[in-house]
DNA sequence: TCCAGAATCTGGACACTGCCCACATGCGTC
DNA sequence: GACGCATGTGGGCAGTGTCCAGATTCTGGA
């Protein structure tokens, strides 16, 4: 039921989805801690405190966008996950997958980081929005590591699929915090993933 | 040369590091990201513009903070360097390590948080006391690294390396976002580290 | 010893922020 | 058509980082 914005009307329509498009731009080069609601506002072209009707409070509008962001990720490792050549092996599937996490991560840093901000999203308690999102990442991820080591315990299974999600994120923060560069990530992900390495 | 401060003295007369002092026990609770310069003043009981005369700006102070908490965390992995049993293994080693490094982030997540934002220490340019401390970790993990795989290529090394950095350092991260508790991270090193799982 | 300049500290000011309040507007429903 | 509520507005408050001018103290050279 969006009311097409005519003018200058009283009432913006859809104000909401316009702030959050608004501050999912800032995001580009934004930092979300630098992030401010009276800019978002401007932006969207209303006044500093439209926003505190469709969002109780700056929080409210980052866990948002920390959805939005998480959301983009697993679409990345989704097209990863379909561009898949058949004929690749397992570990060639997962450092795919692998790339394609640090790849958004060195794209859109300021997202990537508002993701796992644990003073958005609070730790243990994501949001019903988030939640599945969140499993999503992990089944990727477990399933590329159980065609890798098809063999393993259940517990061993978990085990490795977190210390695999341990290596993708780490690697992906830091070529953020510019400690590696992303071309540096791939060969790290190839030789952490080869089980001949010894 | 420490002037001892008796009384109200106008000049405190050693007060950059009690500012430093001052803040680094303000983010054992505080994150980096909360810390304002003129809480850190009350604190040490000066003016809100006292610190200006130690710290060009805000960021100059949490430069600093990143270096102490990096300081930290090389005495947190030298320690478990010191403390290792020659009789075990080197892939025992390598965990033990990692399970250093990812308890240092769950004690100290604050700390931690700040030693690798970019918005602080300006990625790919550390400052002159930071750049050693990195390069202290990067050499202690390499030659764990390097014992469990003793007769690999130099280039390989160096990729491992990364990787196992990577992995240690995401599940710190992973632990402190709240996504895996650090009873998970410890299986998940000695899972990602054993070349027997295929 | 004295004094000028540098270093340090202070209070005031400005622009900005998040958030609370009271009030204005206009849509939807009876 | 009128009432009610969601949505918009402006004003205000406390807090922040940073700049400026002035006060105080330290220091080194005559």
């Amino acid at each position: 039921m969006l009311v097409s914005r005519s003018g200058d009307a009283y009432h913006h329509g859809s104000l909401k989805p316009a702030l959050e498009d608004a501050a999912f731009e800032l995001l580009r080069t934004t930092g979300h801690t630098d992030l401010s609601l009276r800019e978002i506002a401007r932006t969207a072209g209303v006044s500093h405190n439209a926003p505190y009707h469709h969002f109780g409070d700056r929080t409210a509008l980052l866990k948002r966008l920390s959805e939005r962001s998480m959301s983009e990720l697993l679409d990345a490792l989704l097209a990863a996950q379909a561009s898949a050549d058949p004929e690749q092996s397992a570990r060639a599937h997962l450092v795919a997958l692998g790339t394609a996490y640090v790849r958004y991560a060195a794209e859109y840093p300021e997202r990537f980081r508002v993701i796992y901000d644990p003073a958005v999203c609070v730790p243990g308690a994501p949001s019903a929005e988030m939640a599945p999102l969140i499993s999503a990442v992990e089944k990727i991820l477990m399933h590329a590591t159980k065609a890798i080591s098809p063999s393993v315990s259940d517990t061993t299974l978990v085990a490795l699929t977190t210390g695999v999600w341990g290596a993708v994120h780490g690697l992906a923060e830091l070529v953020i915090a510019g400690h590696i560069t992303p071309k540096q990530a791939e060969p790290a992900l190839v030789a952490l993933f080869d089980p001949s390495r010894i």
